[in-house]
This record gives C-alpha cells, structure tokens and sequence, in this order.
DNA sequence: CTCCTGTCCTGCCGGC
DNA sequence: TGCCGGCAGGACAGGA
C-alpha cells in the first residue's frame, strides 16, 4: 500500500518519536526480506541516533551519527511502528525490532517481505542504485518542473497510466494515486503520454500535488493493513474519487466508473469525464 | 531507450 | 466449513 504519502506519515512519526535517540539493541527476527539485511546491520547502528528523517519517492532514509543511512522501502506491506516499551509478544511479521534507551521500540513490519532494509554511506546515497535513477519527487518543490515533465513524457509512447508509476520518471507515485490524480486531471488512463498537451501536463502536475498533500493530511490511506509509526490508521481511502470504486458513481457526472486493468495494474477512472 | 511479462511472498476474499 | 484460484499498495530482471 505505501505509497508516498504512506512513507511521508511513517516519517513524520518515527521523526516524533525518536530524533536524536539512541540506539541501544537491535534485534533482527528475519533477515531475508526482497533484500537481506546486513549480517553487519546490528553493530553499525547499535549506539547510534537518528540525526534525520528524509524521504525520496517511496524510500525512507534515516541518517545515523556515524555517517551511515538507513535505506528502507515498505514494499507492499510494509509498516514501521513504535512502541512506548518493548512488547510482550511481538508479533508474526515483525522482522527488525530497534530498541532505543529510552525504552521506545520501532518495529519493522512486513507480511509480504516485498520491503527492505538497507545501509549506505550518507555521502554516497545519490549514486545508490536504488536512487540513482529516480525521478524528481513531486512533493519537493524544487524537484518537479513542468518543463522536465513535458519533456519526458515526450519520449512516452505508452499510456500515461502505467507511465506514472514509472519511478525513473516520477519518484513516489503508486497505483492509488495515480488513478486519484489523473481523475483529478480529467486525463484518461490510456491517453498516450506523448499526446498530452502542455495545459494537460500542467493539470496533472497540480493534481497529483494536490492529492498527495491531501493525503498526507490524512495520515495516508488504509486499505488492509497500513497504519503509521504510532499504529494509527490512515483516513484518506474515504477521500478517495475513484480507487476502489467500480461500480459506483463518478462524483461529477453520475456515470459509472470503469475499472481496466493496465499493465497488469486496475485502474479506475470515469470514462465521460476523463478525456 | 521503452514497454511488457513473470516473479518474489503472504493474506484475504469470493465462489463452489 | 473448507479448499482453491485470483488478487493486492511495488519493483526488479529479462526479453522483445
């Protein structure tokens, strides 16, 4: 489920919870997540605190004192929670359990193992494979301009759909969002993405910034199993105009919505209004 | 390059 | 009630 907003309300919490703390013992429960977790990943961060909390896309990066960063992605299923004290039954699923001094617990959490939890230099994290190749970020302002964006979808000839979710193009979009913010647009999900006109672009842009702040707002969405850092549920799945809504009625129109799958992805979207 | 398919893994839901 | 197939928020490798 996590999508940007997702990770941005899991940040947000860890960062409340546990800046500056220290690390006192880590324990990890399973290491073969979609990557293992470094056999060395216990004595590089026992001792250490966070000293930030960043984002990029759907990654979260923790910087330690020492120089090294967490680089960690939720997958699919993936949720990180504190606890006040350490729990007296962890739970199935709970594969890395950071205790800090002060008693706080984080606890990684990931039923379908599609997350992972890795290590890099602080310095080096730009050139990381994983990031590298990443697309600006449209939450930070200065990542995302209309201009970049009009001339990568240029070289698109596929549909504009699957095409965000493309993270080399756009960092942090999943398959929520993207049929949010193309309703939001009124640009249908198959329009070629070489097709859409400047206004369109613009259009788009402003709408998946708006929805994703809005989710944010929202703590993110809760479909199965989402929660942020202090186990609380999200609230925006109920904002939502058009995920998850097949055979209800367009908000605008009254038309029902059309459910297609794309690339392997449902996606949702109001055939009248969406041109 | 871009685009599409299959794959990783577990849980849940609907149909029979 | 139980079993089975299909599907799920993501991202990768590999092949066309």
């Amino acid at each position: 489920m996590p999508e940007l907003p997702e990770v941005e309300t899991t940040l947000r919490g860890l960062e409340k919870h546990l800046h500056l703390k220290s690390i006192e013992q880590v324990l990890v429960r399973r290491r073969d997540l979609r990557w293992p977790i470094a056999d060395s990943f216990e004595e590089v961060i026992v001792n250490q605190s966070i000293t930030s909390f960043r984002r990029k896309g759907k990654y979260l990066i923790l910087d330690l004192k020492n120089g090294i960063s967490i680089l960690g992605h939720l997958g699919m299923s993936g949720t990180f929670r504190v606890e006040p004290k350490m729990p007296d039954d962890l739970r199935k699923h709970d594969h890395l359990v950071i205790i800090f001094e002060s008693g706080e617990v984080a606890i990684y959490h990931d039923p379908r193992r599609f997350g992972f939890i890795l290590l890099c230099h602080t310095k080096d994290l730009s050139q990381h494979p994983r990031l590298k190749n990443m697309g600006p970020d449209p939450i930070e302002s200065t990542e995302l301009s209309t201009c970049y964006f009009e001339k990568a979808l240029k070289k698109r000839s596929g549909m504009i759909k699957p095409a965000l979710l493309d993270q080399k193009l756009i960092a942090g979009v999943g398959n929520i969002y993207a049929c949010e913010a193309l309703y939001e647009a009124r640009i249908h999900p198959k329009r070629q993405a070489n097709s859409l006109k400047g206004k369109e672009i613009e259009r788009l842009i402003e709408s998946i910034r708006a929805v994703m702040q809005s989710a944010i707002a929202s703590g993110g969405s809760t479909l199965k199993d989402f929660s942020g850092a202090s186990g609380q549920s999200g609230y925006f799945q109920h904002a939502f105009k058009v995920y998850n809504r097949a055979q209800e009625t367009c908000m605008s129109c009254n038309l029902l919505l059309s459910v297609e799958n794309l690339a392997g992805r449902s996606t949702f979207f109001c055939k009248k209004c969406q041109k």
